[in-house]
DNA sequence: CTGTAAATAAGAAAATAATCCTATTTTTGT
DNA sequence: ACAAAAATAGGATTATTTTCTTATTTACAG
């Protein structure tokens, strides 16, 4: 769906977005300088003006910006959450009839739907991710893997999370327990003993959202 | 970046999504069934001819595709890898000075970065998920964990992957070695033994992209 | 505050997209 | 295999966008 006050804003969004007037964005496309005058949109005899395709590849290429650009200039929601529905059964359930075809592919009705990547629409620009370099957390994480971290989200109890301590230390760990006092962390290497953290030990606490397999 | 290939090109893909000829969906659109004639896209003096934004916002409002789906069909990769550029570093660095703020956010010229979530092109449509119900692969995998299959992707040696075996069962299993006459994997759980299945009894084999945490 | 440049309003002219039309080809249904 | 419908080619005409032009307003620099 596209409406004209949408390609008009996009246009002007644009325009903003690079430093220039709509008249200066047209003069720096080729264009005339008043063809994206607002009193052009409208006609006298009342019917919108719609813009050639070729106009708005003028103003992408003269900006550098990519279609991808222009659309989320287009659409009204600031920080779109890019995610995708996929299927999603329960792993026990998954051997039963009915869930899969004979080359492995999703069959059925009943599989519900996840939205992935999915995370906190708050923090979308601040994750960050650790590649794991070495064995000791196996069998959980494995050298090459990679952990995606959402350092904004908010730990809950049962949460994987990488934590900073004043000392230095960089650790991923299973959150147990977290008081006023102190964090109760559990090992992810069971040959590892759990800790206890007096929370003025802690400097940060930030939460693992996905692992690459 | 906007070409004249492309926008044609995103124009024709749109018809076919919605079963239309490039007539049929003109003609759908309220648009005379020649607007989209080939024949009209290049004038008889050569100059290339570009569709209004009024002509697109038509079809896809005869259609009831959005501009992100326009978008999808503009662009060259037939799938497109909707990934976001995110920042890595090595876990083992990662406790080094320099790389974090006082928050726990990246800081720093250090760091590497990663396509997220990067899975293989060729199967972006075919991603589905298994929730784990219960805690029998723990530590690996607990309650309520997301596994993100790719059943296209082709598992190489050390993959995490889902076998589903002639006998019904699906399991999740690390891929350590395989030939034409079986296959060797290796439990996410220590207490389980390793197996070899032979090729004529694995009915597919999937392999696992991400986990939630 | 003032002068200059840029931006915008808006009408007319030129260029271009869409429609109309005819003819031919291709596809579909029987 | 054949007839009918749909699709496409391509020229002519109409409608619409862009450019050209003049005038006014707004923004900016001194």
């Amino acid at each position: 769906m596209l409406t004209h006050e949408q390609i008009w804003r996009a246009i002007d969004r644009l325009a903003t977005l690079f430093g220039y007037s709509p008249s200066g964005l047209a003069k720096q496309s080729g264009l005339d300088p008043t063809s994206f005058n607002k009193s052009k949109r409208i006609s006298p005899d009342g019917k919108p003006r719609w813009p050639s395709t070729e106009s708005i590849s003028r103003i992408l290429n003269a900006t550098g910006a990519t279609m991808s650009d222009f659309l989320s200039l287009v659409e009204d929601v600031e920080a779109q959450t890019k995610n995708k529905s996929i299927p999603l059964v329960g792993f026990a359930q998954a051997g039963a009839k009915g869930f899969f075809d004979e080359q492995g592919y999703p069959e059925g009705d009943s599989w519900d739907e996840i939205n992935f990547p999915e995370y906190d629409k708050y923090n979308d620009d601040m994750l960050y991710a650790l590649e794991i370099s070495d064995d000791s957390m196996e069998p959980l994480y494995r050298e090459g893997d990679v952990l995606i971290i959402s350092p904004k989200s908010t730990p809950r109890i049962g949460d994987r999370v990488i934590v900073k301590t004043t000392g230095g230390e960089i650790m991923a760990k299973e959150l147990v327990k977290q008081n006023a006092s102190r964090i109760e962390i559990k090992s992810l290497n069971p040959e590892h003993d759990d800790r206890k953290i007096p929370q003025n030990e802690v400097v940060w606490i930030a939460r693992i959202l996905w692992v690459s397999q």
